[in-house]
DNA sequence: CGTCCACAGGAATGACGGGCGG
DNA sequence: CCGCCCGTCATTCCTGTGGACG
């Protein structure tokens, strides 16, 4: 049930598959192939697909004489272009310091490398929006080019993306470049999303250990998501958990319902922990204001306590602007509901509330080292 | 019906830290 | 290794404004 579980079937997308495939069809006959681009949303399988298509493509090619090399590297893991650079010289088993060169001395090595092996190089570049947007496509340039000076070998790159508007970022040269075939991938629908599941929970639960309608129910929630696979493997497996947890004989809708709320909740606790130590001190102040049953708390009421808020912390508080603006972050994130009243002769202010459950809150002060101090201490309750 | 409150939120500028080329 | 540049966060200064109230 993991993510980087990769079947031997990829229900669905069949279709995907076989364009992926005749595109890369042609360096099984030394053939040039067209780059390509593929997009598509969150847990549509674009990952996945890649993947099977480059492992289907290295089998069939070492039937046929060995000359296809496939690498695939993620952009967001690598980090950097370096590392990419480096990752993608590992796959020609030519290993680079991981610190100590230029970029541009990497990249060399590499090329010369391709020339050296006259291979037909497969690359795969996921999550393409990441490098593009941390570093620019100067990496992407110096790929697609390479073909030009390479009597021997060929270079095909498919960048894999779940940002469409990334492309606008892109040289409009290396756009057309990567851009010569496009594979997009749809949402699934709740009908294909549920033989996806069928076909993991064979594998994964026990048979009978999982009920029709649960099963119906992570597929339904996972569709009204994004059509998102890994969302519906998510649910299926966090409710797994905690059937097996209770005991239960089988997976029942209510621990889908509860992996989904679960799933939810991890979500907001791990957004709101990781927030900045001002963020969180506003936040303090909403908490405290709602736990007596405030609502609603004014920018200007807001201000004067969370300064108090950074007194008792011993942190110089910021400036009303710089805490207005901390609070529209918070608004956009969704974490707080700010807005724009006006008082009449009282002015124009924002009425600020909370948007996330105050019990998620709570437990992000009580395991902050910087909060739990200002909290009362938790009452006793049986560790659960 | 104009005034005026209590902010909103844009623009310019400064402080700081980290990466990069020379 | 050093200076430079750039992005991020914060401050300062500022203009704009919906509507209750006199």
């Amino acid at each position: 049930m993991s993510h980087d579980f990769l079947p031997s079937q990829l229900p669905h997308r069949e279709e995907e598959i076989l364009k992926l495939g005749s595109i890369l069809a042609p360096s099984l006959r030394r053939m040039k192939c067209s780059n390509a681009f593929i997009y598509g949303k969150t847990g549509t399988g674009k990952t996945a697909v890649s993947k099977y298509v480059l492992s289907r493509l290295s089998r069939k090619s070492e039937e046929v004489g060995g000359w296809i090399k496939t690498c695939y590297v993620n952009c967001r893991v690598a980090g950097t272009e370096y590392r990419v650079t480096a990752s993608l010289c590992s796959f020609l088993g030519l290993n680079v310091p991981f610190t100590g060169l230029s970029t541009a001395e990497v990249l060399d090595r590499f090329i010369s490398q391709i020339k050296k092996a006259k291979a037909y190089l497969i690359i795969v570049l996921d999550e393409i929006d990441v490098l593009v947007k941390g570093y620019g496509d100067r990496l992407l340039y110096e790929l697609t080019r390479i073909n030009e000076n390479l009597e021997a070998g060929r270079v095909t790159i498919l960048g894999v993306s779940n940002d469409l508007h990334f492309k606008e970022f892109l040289d409009p040269r290396v756009l057309s470049s990567l851009s010569e075939e496009e594979v997009v991938f749809k949402p699934y629908t709740a009908g294909q999303l549920k033989d996806i599941l069928l076909q993991r929970a064979k594998l994964a639960f026990k048979p009978g250990a999982l009920t029709d309608s649960a099963l119906n129910l992570c597929a339904a929630l996972a569709a009204s998501e994004h059509g998102d696979a890994r969302r519906a493997l998510d649910l299926l497996r966090v409710a797994g958990e905690l059937a097996e947890r209770e005991n239960a004989e089988r997976v029942e809708d209510y621990h889908v319902r509860e992996a989904q709320k679960r799933i939810e909740h991890d979500r907001i606790l791990e957004a709101l922990s990781s927030l900045p130590l001002h963020s969180k001190a506003i936040l303090y102040v909403l908490y405290t204001a709602e736990k007596v049953g405030e609502k609603g708390l004014t920018t200007g009421v807001l201000y004067e306590r969370y300064l108090s808020a950074c007194g008792r912390l011993g942190v110089e508080g910021l400036t009303s602007r710089r805490v207005g603006g901390l609070l529209s972050e918070l608004d956009m994130l969704g974490v707080v509901d700010a807005q724009v009243v006006s008082l009449g002769r009282h002015g124009r202010t924002k009425r600020i509330r909370m948007k996330v459950p105050l019990k998620i809150v709570e437990k992000v002060f009580l395991e902050d080292p910087y909060f739990c101090s200002l909290l009362p201490p938790p009452k006793h309750k049986s560790p659960s």
